[in-house]
DNA sequence: TGTACATCAGTGAACGCGCGTTCACTGATGTAC
DNA sequence: TGTACATCAGTGAACGCGCGTTCACTGATGTAC
């Protein structure tokens, strides 16, 4: 198996250094956690001076700026696919489908994730960062949108409904991600936690 | 106004040590990030020298794993008086202050919510943070078992009623916290969210 | 086809910093007698 | 009431480490002519 690192570009120029440090990243993240990144660990793995991430991402926060971004450009993009993955099904049903995909971003992509909403980034402050955000949680914003224009829960407050299904599933996702469920509800799969969180609004629709 | 360090105790023993750390740590956690705090900004903070808070802590994750035990212990206590300041309702509404309770601590006490949470810390392998937290825990636990022993909602899976509730005080502290409400959202206060995430079962039961 | 040159990507030495941890120490406190 | 002694709490020097950033540099690439 060849890497970009030992194809025929190999040498003084890395060829796609960006891409690498950004793999190398993750790597770190997964091993060590978020807060032990660092721009000379990244280099390392990505086999070049410790002085050349400097080139591609200005400092430390640079880096962490345009791997976050590339982490909101796939949930962004998962969202959209869980969504549309639903076919012929009510609005609700594309929102737990957008919801389910959240959290299964968090627990298959946790480098991202954590960058993205616990490494104690300032995303406000890096302008593209920003950007990108806005435009994943976009997706979320518009099922809730498409719910509310098909009908449902037209007493509710738009926005309260978009706070509402956003902090169920970014509750479940940092909930899944430290394995921090409570003593004996570790049973279930995470799977089972997905459909049971999304289902409950309609199981309060049954019982309530 | 006189602090513990400068009272009579004052001097080569500083009198109460730990707390002092302690408060340090908060006030670091608040002004630079979890990610930020180390053992000699504490000491220096707490006007000591910088090899005295091993004294009492060991090391590093023992000062951070102590912080986050005092947190789990306040945490604990809010949800327990929010659950008991309800009186004559019902047990949704006992467990909707219990969550709000939550919500609340997170907002007001972010230093504890984030080393708690989001510092990375490995809470199981530290066995008395580890029971703090269960302890904490079960006020929820509990508030959800009245729920479904007073009739409601007997459908659900008790675990999954719990992930359910606790995954929507968790998304909702972790955006509170993060002031990470999406663009147009932020015209709402922190309360209006709480109280319209923790009254959207009800609101279900009425136009679902 | 060849040459000059600008531009870009990565190097490596150097800097100063704050950190965690260790260790022999000393000052303060309290207890036994 | 006084003295000896054990214990505890905090000191300060020293260690080695990894880090971010800067800077003059050099190797590689591509473009103009």
């Amino acid at each position: 198996m060849r890497t970009s690192r030992d194809s025929d570009s190999a040498g003084y120029h890395h060829g796609d250094l960006p891409n690498a440090l950004l793999a190398a990243v993750a790597e770190i993240v997964e091993e060590k956690g978020a807060a032990n990144v660092s721009l000379r660990e990244a280099a390392r793995r990505a086999g070049v001076s410790h002085s050349a991430p400097a080139h591609h991402f200005g400092d430390k926060e640079g880096m962490l700026a345009a791997f976050a971004e590339r982490g909101f450009e796939i949930l962004g993009r998962e969202m959209a696919t869980g969504r549309d993955s639903v076919v012929g099904g009510s609005a609700l049903e594309r929102l737990a489908a957008v919801g389910t995909a959240y959290v299964r971003f968090a627990v298959d992509c946790t480098p991202y994730f954590d960058v993205m909403f616990r490494s104690g980034i300032d995303t406000p402050s890096h302008e593209h960062l920003h950007a990108c955000a806005d435009k994943a949680l976009a997706v979320l914003i518009g099922a809730v949108g498409e719910l509310i224009s098909e009908g449902g829960y037209t007493e509710a407050d738009p926005r309260q409904l978009t706070v509402y299904f956003w902090s169920l599933a970014h509750g479940l996702a940092s909930l899944a991600v430290d394995r921090s469920m409570p003593p004996g509800l570790d049973e279930l799969t995470i799977d089972d936690y997905i459909a049971g969180v999304f289902g409950m609004s309609e199981l309060f629709n049954g019982t309530g």
